[in-house]
DNA sequence: AATGAATGAGCCTTCATTCAT
DNA sequence: GATGAATGAAGGCTCATTCAT
């Protein structure tokens, strides 16, 4: 009885997964107070209440967990740099396309890429520094010493650009190829494909 | 009369233009009709007037003549699939991150794809479609017959995603490298390590 | 036809009658922008069209043509000093108690004495500070010269209390004394008192 | 259990000192209840449920048992009327003025004249009505008994008029006159400026 | 008895759009 | 044909109040 509908201790939950949802959907300028309120079922000023601001929720509504436990796990791992990018990205392509994935917050990320709103600052400074950080490492251990650090940087965004592209290119996808759908085989196969890719391009770097 | 009219057509590529640029630096979303009938110093009514809605003005503001141009003038080339992915690549990213780009259109569609309205039906039938096609077609003449489809997609997916990352990490790299600046030299230096990795990458495909 | 109703050029007057209106009534924070707008058969969004915001619109609201107007006759009047003092005490009063009295502004800035908004500093440099700067210079031609500043302040102060005594004790007045109207008779009697009063007490400083 | 129940008469009671504080300050309609319970450290819900709303707190928050044993304490005192005005205004302008005064309540008071709330009424009968009548029997015995009723309460509206407007034009005296303070010695002054300008007034007319 | 949680009415403002000329 | 004026729907947010425990 309790479980469901009860305005109890809960409502603060179901607010923050609502905007993670909604704020997933519509970036954080598209996202409607009212809109994660009616999803949460919860009064309109139950977001002031909570949190303060739309600001506040969005704050909350972040976090990062999934992603630092991605990298930690990874960093943990007894593999060889090659296998352990394999693995980042099979992690980090579910994390980002998975419709069952948990967290959520990495789509809300990817989009305040696109139209940054003052939730950036934290993004940036919390997952996506970090991000960066360990992804150039890891760079740095598959292809050696010799890259500069503009190098490295590029070698990064090579990969995280291939991924997020996927992310952002949905809704192009529907329309020019509406039989694909990122279901859990297909994000693999494009995991390891990322993974071919920029291995490929790594490794000709190290013999070159 | 024809002073009048040629106002009125001046007053109407004037909306465009200033269209244009506000789409491309708040998106659809976040550009108002105000601000844009601000830029071209005309009356508020007159999106509405000339263009039916904000949709249409969106509509007539996307031109993708320059990106056909680009291809155009890369399938006519005389050179080898590798040096014009190259020259492509070069022109590509000049047109999506220089600020004197004159078509600021590539940047309209960049940020449809993280927050698609109802112009992306256009977009992606008249300059996505297409464009897939092109860097399909090359993908193939480097790599060889032997991919499948969903490969070739994914290798053209590779591509692009590289280069629309530097786009919408673009806010990103302000807070986290400030000392970087697109400039014409560091556009094309990022040109050329996409193309370096994207080549690497498929001709070892090719040799594989 | 066009002259009560018509959705004319004349809403923005309109809006700023209703205003003063509203804004004596309730004062700055208890006046709505929708009560304003009902008042003057306007949309709500008028007021941010015409005025920009509510701070906007008390801002033309204010308008102390009147009061200046007052003083300038008064000081051009050939009279000796005393009957001066009483001629504007007769003035004042009508603009601040006379119902039918077309300047409202003295009411709002009795009003913004007792609970300042943002506009408060426009009327302390343009009507408050000229007003004691004029009575300041009557005070010390009835009395002579031989005030100290201080002195001469508070005489002021003890003229104006007296008068805006009256606007503010209205609603008590009308408990206590219900037969008693601020009728025109009434508010001269009362002007006449006030002159009395005052003149009582300077010329007693004057030969002290 | 006495404990309990003093810790929620205590509650009542710091409730009732922030709200003397917060009205004082801001006006009823300018104060919060939240504001208010924080400043008396309580749940937001304590003042409803103590006083069932924020008016039955404004109307527990009156107390002029301050004014009025001013009143009495001035009866009582063996002095010639004259001395008594003095007297009374000394005390009066203390409490008007003084940000240590215990007794904040004329302040709001004063501020329930310029702005009224539901609580007039109460304010009316309880302190003005009397106020009014205490005044209006000193002013006779000034001056004699040779006014009419209108006479003697603008009078009593001259010398209350003078007092209340140091309260109220306490904003604009900080913007006119930054260097002046309601300090003890000042408010002495004041009080004695007044009692000198009305009494100069009211003997005037006795030998008029 | 007393409180943290939740409510709904209302606030000012912004916006794309439409109207009247 | 073209525009200044006006609109109404919707936005985030604040507030006194009520609910459930």
């Amino acid at each position: 009885m309790s479980e469901t509908q009860s305005g109890s201790v809960q409502t603060r939950a179901r607010l923050i997964e609502a905007a993670r949802e909604v704020f997933a959907q519509y970036g954080f300028q598209g996202a409607t107070v009212r809109e994660i309120c009616r999803r949460a079922g919860a009064n309109v000023a139950a977001v002031n209440y909570h949190f303060g601001s739309k600001d506040g929720l969005l704050g909350e509504a972040l976090n990062f967990s999934g992603l630092k436990a991605l990298q930690t796990d990874n960093l943990t791992a007894d593999h060889c740099p090659e296998k352990r990018l394999r693995l980042f990205l099979q992690d980090f392509m579910l994390m980002l396309l998975d419709e069952k994935s948990a967290s959520r917050q990495c789509r809300i990320m990817a989009r305040e890429l696109a139209d940054p709103s003052p939730a950036l600052d934290k993004i940036v400074s919390e997952a996506i520094a970090p991000l960066h950080e360990f992804l150039g490492r890891l760079v740095c251990e598959i292809v050696g010493d010799k890259m500069s650090a503009a190098e490295q940087l590029r070698c990064v965004f090579s990969i995280l650009g291939q991924c997020s592209f996927y992310y952002h290119t949905e809704p192009v996808l529907q329309r020019l190829h509406p039989e694909l759908h990122y279901d859990r085989k297909e994000i693999e196969a494009i995991a390891q494909h990322i993974a071919n890719f920029s291995l490929a391009a790594l490794l000709a770097k190290k013999s070159g």
